[in-house]
DNA sequence: GTACGATATGGGGCGGCACCCCGGTTCACC
DNA sequence: GGTGAACCGGGGTGCCGCCCCATATCGTAC
């Protein structure tokens, strides 16, 4: 279901190239960095660019695929562990921290779950609430949450944080810290 | 300590007519309307605005310096109140539901606290943990709160929903439920 | 009420950006 | 190798943030 535009041999090299050095050009300046800069860096006009991702969103995607395409496998994964609370928490952890470390990944999904007219709705948006939605089942089932918890709040929740320390000197302690906090309440446990 | 800039009172008339005139833009593009714009709706030249506001930063924190103090008198009225930790709580969705509904105010909030020279140390931030402080003091005593919880966590933590909310449909509704999800905690209460 | 220096103003210039048009180039297939 | 379709990218347009500096305005002392 993905094969569907591989078209010319130049096109798709550009393309690639186009996607890689979006990722530099992210990673350097986050999810705003100049479109043009990535083209330049490319090497391809900034038309090209254009022409393969009519949106900043649709690049964005483009590029967090392939990591958030890492997460959902570790979600699988984690899915086979007996205790199923801890597996969605360990997910969650991990989840914010991937996200406060990766520049822009944060800004995408939450502009991702925005967009009015998601062209092929925000993928990754999806694919992190497929993944996360069976671990939740599972946690559910075994009443380690409580049944109104909803895996898109979840998400939610824990986007907020990667977008709210993304940046931060050593973002993936706060980011921890803060989820750790976000599941497990404030009040002390009775 | 905060009547040390008002020099000429045309200046005067054009710093106000500024931030009114950022105030309707924010409300209408968000945190990163054009200042172009609010410099032409405001009748005075783009270079005007930049030399009462070097920053774009500077200029959200004026215009939404009056609403934070709103917040801040809102915590310590409910800092009378007898259950502490109820008080916390409902000043933190309140806070929440304030920066969901107020576009740009979160944003706002998020990269003050980021700023590498802040100039007079983020204002906005500074008032909140102030007056959110007291209360969670008060929480704390009343033992309604885990020692370790601060009030930067909270803070950040409620900011970051509000980030993740704003522009949601009913951004309200949804940022109440999100902090209360993250105050609640995931797990069952036992 | 006038004159004068300090203070504030804004038109206009600069560099950069997103986005798009269209003549030219390159690929895939025969 | 030839041909049509797919693709490319230089360069134009309009908008932006930011800044310089000649000019206008204010506050004050007389």
């Amino acid at each position: 279901m993905a094969l569907a535009k591989p078209k010319r041999a130049d096109a798709r090299r550009n393309y690639d190239q186009i996607v890689a050095a979006a990722e530099a050009e992210i990673d350097r300046h986050g999810a705003d960095a100049s479109l043009e800069e990535i083209a330049r860096r490319a090497g391809v006009g900034s038309a090209t660019l254009h022409r393969h991702f009519p949106t900043r969103q649709a690049l964005l995607e483009a590029v967090f695929h392939d990591r958030v395409e890492v997460l959902c496998a570790q979600a699988d994964e984690l899915a086979k562990r007996p205790d199923a609370g801890a597996a969605l928490v360990d997910w969650l952890r991990a989840v914010a921290v991937y996200g406060a470390t990766t520049r822009g990944l944060a800004r995408s999904l939450l502009d991702g779950g925005r967009d009015p007219a998601p062209p092929v709705d925000s993928t990754c948006e999806a694919m992190l609430v497929g993944a996360g939605g069976e671990l939740l089942r599972l946690a559910h089932d075994a009443a380690a949450v409580r049944p109104e918890v909803s895996i898109v709040d979840l998400l939610t929740l824990v986007n907020a944080v990667s977008l709210a320390t993304e940046g931060s000197t050593d973002a993936a302690a706060e980011a921890t810290r803060l989820v750790d906090l976000a599941l497990e309440g404030v009040r002390p446990r009775g």
